[in-house]
DNA sequence: GCATTTTGTTAACTCAGGTTAACTTATTAA
DNA sequence: TTAATAAGTTAACCTGAGTTAACAAAATGC
């Protein structure tokens, strides 16, 4: 699964509406990405196109199974990548969040794997 | 001067190459940049209107005054996003390569910032 | 229950950054 | 010195990801 980087902010943007409301609506998405409303229409038809979103003409938005075990990852890399700015740059949280919503899409699985070993030590070292 | 992503690697690159050879020629910067002659040729163009290098018909490339200014600035993020991924997770050289070369075309002005400070103390605590 | 407003869709368009193919110009080696 | 090869250019094209504008459908509030 190779998805672009425009792709996986989407998810992530619907994951998070999602949680909060149960479902996501293409305005709800277009606002918070600051994109148009067709811009979205037109993903939300090609992520269901590739199984990673439900949607009928005029329904709302949800992942599927598979859209969200993706989006969970990316979400998850996000918060590790910003808790590492935090603590090892000690950028404060907005500043490490814009960050980390750019290098979640670009950075190599080995180095989220560095990069979750750093906070185990540092979580171990406080005593868990 | 806000360069994409993909002007900065035709800028890197270049830099790369002048170092070693003086000049640069169309099929070098396409062969280690895996693109066509083509598109360096057309970027070149770009490139060229924008003061960023120099070159006439047929003749070789070089950058400008303010093209070296702006490849320099991208070598030395490249160089301490590398050393940095190195120094806090135990990356393999060629491993925080490959992420710096993604990384340095968009994390922030106060992270590169971070990250010199980090370095910074790092080379005093190894007495200099 | 219907008029107004909000939301969603579609079509036609833009733009960056690539490609291939056909061609021109330079370089090289016999 | 010239034929063959390598390098550079140009035109036409493609794709992803956005836009605007016109329209259709849904939701809302009297």
């Amino acid at each position: 699964m190779n998805l672009s980087e425009s792709v996986e902010m989407y998810l992530e943007t619907i994951y998070f509406i999602q949680e909060n409301h149960g479902h996501a609506h293409v305005i709800d998405i277009a606002n918070m990405m600051n994109v148009s409303k067709a811009s979205v229409s037109k993903t939300m038809n090609q992520l269901k196109e590739e199984g990673l979103v439900n949607k009928e003409t005029y329904g709302h938005i949800t992942l599927t199974d598979k859209g969200e075990t993706i989006s969970r990852e990316i979400v998850k890399k996000h918060y590790s990548i910003s808790r590492f700015l935090e603590k090892s740059l000690k950028l404060n949280p907005s500043e490490a969040a814009k960050n980390a919503c750019k290098m979640e899409h670009i950075i190599s699985d080995e180095m989220i794997k560095a990069i979750e070993m750093y906070l185990e030590e540092i979580d171990q070292l406080a005593g868990k």
